[in-house]
DNA sequence: TCTGGGGTCCTAGGACCC
DNA sequence: TCTGGGGTCCTAGGACCC
């Protein structure tokens, strides 16, 4: 079962200001669609306009003037979120979350109908939080996944295997968990646009575009394939800050400045967590969008603000700056917990 | 005046080791 | 004068997801 809440941020904004429903409401960056920033999540209102998420604020703006920008506030979010997700918990202990408002649920030991534990849960949803789930139900993640956004919103979906031909072959094969735009580019010069034409290409075709890999997982895509379990423990492999420059950055010292201050942020979190790291990866995105990443390795793991510090040092002035820099990264990882008795590599 | 911020996974070349 | 085959680690970049 895949249970995804319909437009999360800004229903969780609507319930805090009733006022605004019925209005496009468009929440992203700080709500001020003249400085930088993406929607984060867009009413059905707003949509009607072709905003969705992922778009410069700017553009929305332009497309929809009369819409209500608000900021994102992740603590109100957060919060909303533990409470959908103890509704879940109660279905099944097998769950996978994926960010805020969506979740994998294995509940293949249960022997009640799933449409039945789906109707439910929508149920459980409502009534602990005034919020709208679409779920779609399918026999593996894939499947689930894609019935969850067929009858959006509030969705209840069952997608059988033999159901594939009819009811996903006819969707653009962006449709497709993990065919991005890049994908979906070179399969178009291939004359692929829906996942039934991905599914008639010859194994043949498909590997002489993409490595083997991915030319696997797309033929299984397609045929509605999918392996994957549903993972409910996962080990954060890195942590990391990023910022966009409101006016791209041409001073060396305001970046050396503003890396240092990432990195005691990102220090922080790292000792909150009880975690070591051992490479520490600088990030430089320019005007044309191009992005350079320098990274540094120490042979052991360290909480260690000056030995990081130097590293991104390093890596910031390992060659002289020559572009104006419109986003300054910091990321640590090959983290591993710091304070544990536990010989290293233990796990 | 386009295009955030948090991540994961995959690939590929070179260094290095036995 | 000519250098195999296997492996790991490091670094950089790209694609993708929410």
């Amino acid at each position: 079962m895949h249970v995804d809440m319909d437009a999360f941020f800004a229903s969780v904004e609507l319930k805090r200001q009733p006022a605004l429903r019925g209005q496009p409401v468009i929440v992203g960056g700080r709500g001020d669609p003249n400085r930088r920033g993406v929607v984060s999540t867009a009413t059905y209102e707003a949509r009607v306009f072709g905003i969705h998420s992922g778009m410069p604020l700017r553009t929305a703006a332009r497309l929809c003037p009369d819409a209500v920008f608000l900021p994102v506030d992740f603590p109100a979010y957060h919060e909303a979120s533990a409470r959908v997700f103890d509704c879940l918990a109660e279905v099944s202990e097998y769950l996978q979350p994926v960010g805020l408002d969506e979740a994998y649920l294995d509940i293949s030991a249960r022997d009640d109908d799933p449409l039945v534990i789906g109707r439910q849960l929508k149920a459980t949803i409502h009534a602990a939080t005034e919020l709208v789930a679409s779920v779609g139900i399918g026999p593996n993640r894939l499947l689930a996944k894609i019935a969850s956004d067929l009858e959006k919103p509030d969705g209840l979906t069952w997608l059988r295997r033999g159901d594939v031909p009819e009811r996903v072959w006819p969707l653009p094969v962006r449709t497709l968990h993990g065919v991005g735009p890049r994908t979906a580019e070179r399969l178009a010069d291939l004359g692929v646009e829906s996942v039934g034409d991905l599914a008639a290409l010859s194994p043949e075709q498909l590997t002489a575009e993409f490595s083997p890999r991915h030319a696997q997982s797309l033929m299984e895509s397609a045929q509605g394939i999918d392996e994957r379990p549903v993972q409910t423990e996962r080990v954060r492999k890195s942590i990391g800050r990023e910022r966009t420059f409101q006016a791209d950055c041409r001073s060396s010292g305001r970046l050396d400045h503003e890396a240092r201050a990432m990195l005691e942020e990102v220090c922080e979190r790292l000792r909150a967590r009880h975690l070591g790291a051992r490479t520490v990866t600088v990030k430089l995105r320019y005007r044309d969008f191009t992005t350079h990443t320098r990274s540094r390795s120490l042979s052991g793991p360290t909480d260690e603000m000056e030995t990081l510090a130097a590293l991104v040092h390093q890596c910031l002035f390992a060659h002289r700056l020559h572009r104006a820099v419109r986003l300054l990264g910091v990321q640590l990882s090959g983290l591993v917990a710091s304070d544990s008795d536990e010989a290293p590599g233990a796990d």
